[in-house]
RNA sequence: UGGGGAGUCGUCCAAUGGCAGGACGGCAGACUCUGGAUCUGUUUAUAGGGGUUCGAAUCCUCUCUCCCCAGCCA
């Protein structure tokens, strides 16, 4: 193992890290923690910052902490608590026994608020939301002091306490911190500490009727836990001298804030906002469709944690907005299943082939490779007949130049079984071809040919007699564009109509007939598959995770221009 | 027009004064009982101007473009 693996490409976060290990600026430790507010559910952005924020830590022998930063219970349920950290476990990290919530930290947020008000940093206000926001100022006009910004210690302590008690109503009083009217960073405003609401709050329930602001409680929250490197996205870079200012006038242990950029996926949205409208508008089943990026759906959608984790890696780490390709994600699940998923033979659009020279009433038990990257999955047996069904798509009654499928007159193998040759096709009312009839060659059984000859295709295929029907449900990406709302700035204008198929008469090989939900297997030539939660006894409903590269699909679509 | 950030192949990430490199995608080919996988080749980039230097993606300077901030959200 040591010394094979190819070093990982550094980043600046990992950079930072290594340089502060090695001027021990925080006593050879790095800590870190995933800090989620449980408002919704996770998605692939969390992942990149959840394999950052653990990676990181078990890289240099550190702790990660999970952290639900619940500081405001108006928009927060416990529903949301448990399928975090159901995520979090399954993409294979662990925080062991350092499960946080900020909430723990109501207390001392409010000793430290005390403190602040004691040494004349912080002061409780009268002004409403409205008249706040008047008296902030623009982006480029300075804003103005409060009226009641000079209260005296005795009297903000007083008034700061009887917010505590509940003595004043909702929204009427805030604590804020004292700091500069005047600057150009919106944020040291005298940013709001606590604010008055009442609402039950999923772990303290109604014992507070003041609740913490995120700048205010982040940093301490950090700074309890010996963080020593607290990683956000850049939308917080401007937040980082409040985080700084707080810490120091409390003279506080102080890790260090590291911004860098959020992911952004081509083909859909990853924004909390635009996902809770999916899910809300119906445009999706919910928040685990195979179609969402969430954590949820890719692992309904059959990706894997490893998968996941690698292209975590792959992106890297930087702090240029950016979009990585779709087709990056991809590769990374196909690179995955392609070395671990069992093949299966399955025909998603069948065709009817009666071999007119095979025996009626006979079967043989033929055998088939597990998987071909891996000699030690072994093979299986799978049944052949006389009547069998092959993909719509692997014949053509006027085949195209490279078409080299199933044709009238044309012999193709059939996968681990034998050679045949189309002979002629059956048509019903309208003239559709609904039957092939064909003949073998009994001496390719297995599919090799004893006299060398060569056949440019293998089809997979079922048995009619004993294969299991099922349902397929094929997915493509969720929005048809890269870039979402570039035409009209709606994103929902986007929308992929054709990002799912359901196919309900599919037939799969019977060693699938009761795989549990959660199985991943390759259909052979068509793809990556899993089984769905929806199946029931007897009918299994697959989800398609990705295709398979199909070459002659570009070929194809190619053509058309 | 205040404050804070960022500009390198189509995309993402490297190169930290010394040959601009990798991955994905694309294209072409080899091989193949999956038109899969694998292998080979290939295409394309330092936002712009000026300067420092033997030498600049990197340092200086001016300009341009993009992103974030005016929640009692996080």
């Amino acid at each position: 193992m040591a010394g094979t693996e190819e070093p990982k490409p550094s980043h600046f976060i990992r950079e930072i890290i290594t340089r502060d290990m090695e001027t021990n600026k925080y006593g050879k430790r790095v800590h870190t923690r995933f800090p989620p507010e449980p408002n919704g559910y996770l998605h692939i952005g969390h992942a990149k910052s959840i394999c950052l924020n653990f990676g990181l830590a078990a890289e240099f022998g550190g702790l990660c902490n999970l952290r639900f930063d619940d500081t405001n219970p108006s928009k927060e349920e416990v529903e949301y608590v448990d399928s975090i950290m159901e995520d979090v476990r399954w993409l294979g990290f662990d925080w062991q026994e350092r499960l946080f919530y900020a909430s723990d930290y109501f207390g001392k947020l409010y000793e430290c608020a005390v403190e602040l008000i004691k040494i004349g940093k912080a002061y409780v206000c009268d002004l409403s939301a409205d008249e706040m926001r008047e008296y902030r100022g623009t982006l480029t006009e300075p804003g103005r002091e409060s009226p009641y910004r000079n209260r005296s210690v005795e009297e903000n302590l007083d008034l700061f306490g009887l917010m505590k008690a509940g003595e004043f109503p909702d929204g009427s009083r805030t604590l804020r911190a004292k700091i500069d009217m005047a600057s150009g960073n919106i944020n040291m405003r005298d940013p709001v500490m606590f604010r008055i609401m009442r609402a039950t709050h999923h772990r303290t329930g109604d014992s507070w009727r003041i609740y913490p602001m995120y700048d205010y409680a982040h940093c301490i929250s950090d700074s309890v836990e010996g963080i020593t490197h607290s990683i956000c996205t850049l939308e917080f870079e401007d937040h980082r001298p409040l985080y700084d200012w707080f810490l120091d006038e409390l003279k506080l242990y102080h890790p260090r804030q590291i911004e860098f950029a959020r992911l952004n996926l081509s083909h859909t949205v990853l924004s909390k906002r635009k996902l809770i409208t999916l899910v809300e508008k119906g445009h999706v089943t919910g928040w685990d469709d195979p179609r969402m990026p969430s954590i949820a759906g890719f692992r309904r959608r059959g990706y894997t944690p490893e998968a996941i984790r690698n292209f975590c890696e792959r992106i890297g780490v930087a702090k240029r907005d950016s979009v990585v390709d779709m087709a990056l994600l991809e590769f990374c699940i196909r690179e995955d299943l392609n070395l671990k998923a069992p093949r299966k033979m399955a025909v998603v659009r069948p065709l009817r082939v009666v071999i007119e020279n095979y025996p009626e009433g006979q079967t043989e038990e033929l055998d088939a490779v597990n998987n071909p990257e891996d000699p030690a999955m072994g093979t299986r047996k799978i049944p052949f007949s006389r009547v069998l069904y092959i993909e719509q798509d692997d014949f053509r009654e006027d085949p195209p130049k490279q078409f080299f499928r199933l044709a009238p007159g044309r012999e193709v193998r059939l996968r681990y079984a034998y050679f045949i040759t189309c002979t002629g096709v059956v048509r019903d009312d309208k003239g559709d071809v609904v039957e092939l009839r064909c003949t073998y060659d009994p001496a390719t059984r297995g599919g090799d040919s004893p006299d060398g000859r060569k056949v440019k295709a293998t089809l997979h295929w079922v048995s009619a007699g004993h294969a299991v029907e099922a349902e397929v449900r094929l997915y493509e990406h969720l929005f048809k564009t890269p870039a979402l709302g570039a035409g009209t700035g709606n994103f929902l204008d986007d929308l992929n109509p054709g990002s799912i198929e359901t196919l309900r008469s599919c037939y799969v090989e019977p060693s699938l007939k009761n795989a549990l939900p959660g199985f991943g297997c390759q259909f052979e030539r068509l793809g990556y598959f899993c089984v769905d939660a929806d199946s029931s006894e007897g009918r299994p409903v697959f989800n398609r995770t990705v295709t398979l590269k199909d070459t002659w699909a570009k070929i194809e679509k190619g053509k058309k221009g």
